[in-house]
DNA sequence: AAGTGGTCTAGACCACGTA
DNA sequence: ACGTGGTCTAGACCACTTG
């Protein structure tokens, strides 16, 4: 287990894993190999194995259970809150809404989908539109778009089948996992329509985030603008 | 060096140098102890003070330089900008506004600030006034509240003599390193005063970042209540 | 009891910064 | 040349989970 000199040992084991995790060799929610036997087939030692586990846990990519094993994280919906979901209550609670889908459609991509999502020419995009509610209030109103290359299936469903979780769906029904999002955030003036279904006077100041989500090799999957009445409810950030 | 059984020890003694650093037996941008030294100091092995500090490195409370030392985090301007400073152009740069005290005050509190802040019964407060610009243009307001009693020596400045950078300013004048924060975002209406100083059209839709800052111990030292015009810049949050 | 990750040790050698 | 952190090893024992 050398294949190049002067890049440290336990960083060639963790792409070699970060590998393995992106050819779909290991699936989500499966064990990778115990420490010891990765130590033994790799040639190393048992630190520096640890050490490259240890900086993709650090990650958020793995999951390390005593006695059990060292799993491949997947968006199961803790992750999805803790890290991908940031609306509280006035007393700092992360409060899920309910999401109802209003559109599902194919289409050619705008300017900014095709720049964003790095699409080729000629490429099209799924379109979904969604209200996101809480307590029979319209909080959420979120205009998705995926490259239809990769989601094409997602046409087949119903658009009442479309599950609340979409992290967790686009994993399981299309090996497609969200790793990270960069987000945008600005304010702006609810429009007519917005107004309508948000039940708020027109020119309500609204939240409105722009979110870019990517697989863990920076691919980028999903863009997801999202204008949110802030009334009641807060975007949270937490720095340390 | 074992004072509680079932404690890891690198847990204890990771303690213990937050510890130090909390009672100010080291400072802000100072060396700690080597690693071969402390492990002598505390009968330990190295392996087990590397733990320790990693952990705390990976906190953001110690910066390790190899051939120089480990290094007790400062708040210079880079690390404010990366960590604190969220607003980016159009083109996803950082942006650093240029400030301009426009107040600084003592009074009583808001029922707000004593619940933020945890102040006392009767305990003052100190509160600064600030626009941001960009390019000759203000992009936000700044409404910032510390308790009277940590900061009284401030009143003594001018209000010109605040500096741009506040929270390498607290640290160096007062002590004061703050570590966290927590920040909730919402959007609201310019109100008159706010447009006319923003330069922007009444009830033009504003993002309200209310941001508390806190010490290493968890201790809110800083209410700040940011008013921000998003045409040309966005709040950034990337989530890994 | 066997297998997993978690802690801890003792020591080697390397890479970097300073004098 | 020396001291610092960075990498790597080999092995011990502990704590947790499962059969």
């Amino acid at each position: 287990m050398l294949f190049e000199r002067s890049i440290p040992l336990y960083i060639q084991i963790r792409e070699l894993l970060i590998d393995k995790i992106n050819k779909k060799e290991w699936l989500p929610g499966e064990a990778i190999p115990s420490e010891t036997i990765l130590a033994k087939n790799l040639n190393v030692s048992l630190g520096t194995v640890r050490k490259a586990i240890e900086s993709l846990v650090s990650n958020n990519i793995l999951d390390r259970k005593q006695g059990k094993g060292t799993f491949i994280k997947t968006h199961d919906i803790h992750r999805a809150l803790f890290h991908f979901f940031h609306i509280v209550n006035k007393n700092g609670e992360k409060v899920i809404p309910h999401s109802k889908v209003t559109s599902l459609t194919e289409r050619a991509p705008t300017k900014q989908e095709v720049k964003k999502l790095q699409l080729k020419t000629n490429a099209k995009v799924i379109n979904i539109v969604r209200t996101r509610d809480i307590e029979d209030k319209t909080i959420i109103l979120e205009n998705i778009t995926l490259p239809h290359a990769i989601f094409v299936q997602l046409l087949k469903n119903n658009k009442n089948e479309i599950p609340n979780t979409l992290y967790e769906f686009y994993e399981n029904s299309f090996g497609v996992t969200i790793h990270s999002a960069k987000e945008r955030i600005s304010a702006l003036l609810a429009s007519k329509e917005d107004a309508k279904i948000m039940d708020v006077p027109e020119s309500h100041p609204l939240l409105y985030i722009e979110r870019l989500a990517q697989t863990l090799d920076g691919k980028p999957i999903e863009l997801r603008l999202s204008k949110c009445n802030t009334e009641n409810y807060y975007y949270d950030n937490t720095v340390l």
